[in-house]
RNA sequence: GGGCCGUUAGCUCAAUUGGCAGAGCAGCCGGCUUUUAACCGGCGAGUUCAGGGUUCGAGUCCCUGACGGCCCA
């Protein structure tokens, strides 16, 4: 690889592949650049080490772009640049469009999205990002595996959208004729493994909601989310500071991350804020004395809030937090003692039902981890999700289905347990200093392309013959 | 859904009040034996996002649409 010539000794034999990226001759001397999964190296030509015919044909032969494979030896230049001088040269594949740039890269930001090889190649800086973004979730697993909990999968068809608060997607199954929905968490599935005797399982995978395109939400998104028998929220509070202290020291070297110049310390204490204490003191409203829907929607619309959408009493509480409080959680902190009415699937407080034993981790005014003790009692279980039906009957179309499948594993009993999430896409942004969620997906999704280009593609899927193509495999599928 | 901004050569970007659409890189030709975004000389390169309108004349002004970005809901 590149790195290792970087480190050999002047005489080393080496051979090695890669993109050519830079190539220009000096007369009878030829530099180039090529670059692979670790770097860049440099290479030469030299007409009197090749003779003249060699030494043309070859450097002729291959332009930016090409993919050439070179075989030589190791020495340094005058300027101190570690190269290898070639004694074999050859061209692997062509490349036949001209490469992005070699100065500016790729700076356009829909064609870093949609062709995103592109940015990839050209951009160094998107690369690193993408390599963090994978050694950030295989520390996770380790340090997962490490404290015995078992990897698993569950499904992302699903018959009910259940374990979030938001739209889904729905698919449809043609043979069954029916439709699926594309699952928004994978919480209840989990619950049901650890039912059946996995008592420590763990999820590194895609959800799906059916939301907006803006710089912090995704429609598809990875999400790491984890169970743990016998343990309480305040239990994995402590197991997921661990967690993320151990990827920063691990893939970063550093606790303190700067995002988009606001410095984020990890390795202070994280404070534990009080979410209804919080609420109160930034805007007056006490929401363990104000529990009814029109009270707060008054309140909430003197605040100057637009209520207009609101149609839950939860869904007032999250947009008073939402708008008032959570800008201002900038470092690390726990937020705790939710009211009961946010999550459905969450335990409430011994001492008070009003609130839930439940804390989120928020930074820079991100949630990056929502975690709690779960809700293990079938009764209080279909109690909580036939208000959510309610709800849904009432129009509030971003309440949790029922699912008659989970509340009978719960009624086989489910150890006492505490399961937690993170939101892979926002923890890895921050920590690369990613402006927008898109820059840590490699493929976000976008609208399809229309116009000329699109029809162009169009043509070109029905001249290809025989690979059984649909037309309509290029463009939005349907629904 | 609303507001604002953007889209010009393969890439990065210019183009004054509405007056011949340009540069650097990339490409091609030539020169140059230790370069570093190499350099020097020459050449070719355009549906100015699409469609319509105003005008003697539109990259530029107006309208509609597509895609993208930012902000708001």
């Amino acid at each position: 690889m590149a790195r290792d010539v970087q480190t050999a000794p002047d005489g080393t034999p080496a051979r090695i592949a890669g993109r050519l990226v830079l190539w220009r001759r000096m007369g009878g001397l030829v530099f180039g650049h090529i670059q692979d999964r670790s770097g860049r190296v440099q290479i030469s030509l030299a007409k009197n080490d090749l003779g003249e015919e060699t030494f043309k044909a070859w450097h002729s032969s291959a332009k930016v772009g090409d993919f050439v494979g070179v075989t030589g030896t190791v020495y340094t230049t005058r300027r101190g640049e570690r190269t290898v001088g070639a004694s074999d040269f050859t061209v692997l594949n062509k490349a036949v469009r001209a490469l992005p740039d070699k100065w500016h890269g790729i700076a356009d930001v829909e064609t870093r999205y949609r062709r995103r090889y592109l940015d990839l190649l050209a951009n160094p800086e998107s690369r690193e990002r993408f390599q963090a973004r994978s050694r950030v979730i295989s520390r996770i697993r380790r340090f997962l595996d490490e404290a015995d909990f078992l990897e698993i999968e569950t499904p992302i068809l699903t018959e009910a959208a259940s374990g979030a608060a938001a739209r889904p997607f729905v698919t449809r199954h043609n043979a069954l004729g029916e439709d699926f929905y594309l699952r928004i968490s994978p919480e209840t599935y989990l619950k049901r493994v650890v039912a059946g005797s996995f008592d420590r399982v763990y999820e590194i995978g895609r959800n799906f909601r059916n939301e907006g395109i803006d710089p912090s939400h995704l429609q598809e998104f990875t999400m790491l989310e984890w169970y743990a028998a016998y343990w309480d929220y305040r239990d994995n509070m402590s197991f997921v500071r661990e967690l993320v202290l151990a990827v920063l020291d691990d893939v970063f070297g550093t606790r303190c991350v700067t995002y988009e110049g606001v410095k984020l310390d990890f390795g202070a204490d994280w404070p534990v804020v009080d979410y209804r204490e919080a609420v109160a003191q930034r805007t007056g409203v006490d929401l363990r004395v104000v529990r009814d829907f029109e009270t707060l929607k008054e309140k909430c619309a003197q605040l100057g809030l637009d209520v207009t959408k609101a149609a839950s009493y939860a869904g007032l509480v999250d947009l008073l937090y939402k708008k008032t409080v959570r800008p201002e959680l900038i470092q690390p902190c726990f937020l705790v003692g939710h009211p009961v009415e946010l999550v459905p699937l969450a335990r409430r407080n011994d001492d008070d039902p009003t609130r839930l034993d439940m804390f989120q981790v928020v930074v820079n005014g991100w949630e990056i981890v929502k975690a709690y003790s779960e809700l293990v009692d079938p009764v209080d279980q279909r109690v909580r999700l036939e208000e959510q039906a309610d709800l849904r009957a009432a129009g509030d179309d971003e309440t949790m289905m029922l699912e008659e499948d989970f509340i009978e594993a719960m009624e086989y009993g489910m150890p006492p347990m505490s399961g937690l999430g993170l939101g892979i896409d926002r923890f890895v942004a921050l920590l690369t200093d990613a402006p927008t969620l898109r820059d840590v997906v490699l493929f976000p999704s976008m609208r399809g392309a229309k116009g000329p280009e699109a029809d162009s593609r169009a043509a070109s899927t029905d001249e290809g013959e025989g690979e059984g193509t649909r037309p309509e495999a290029a463009g939005v599928p349907d629904i």
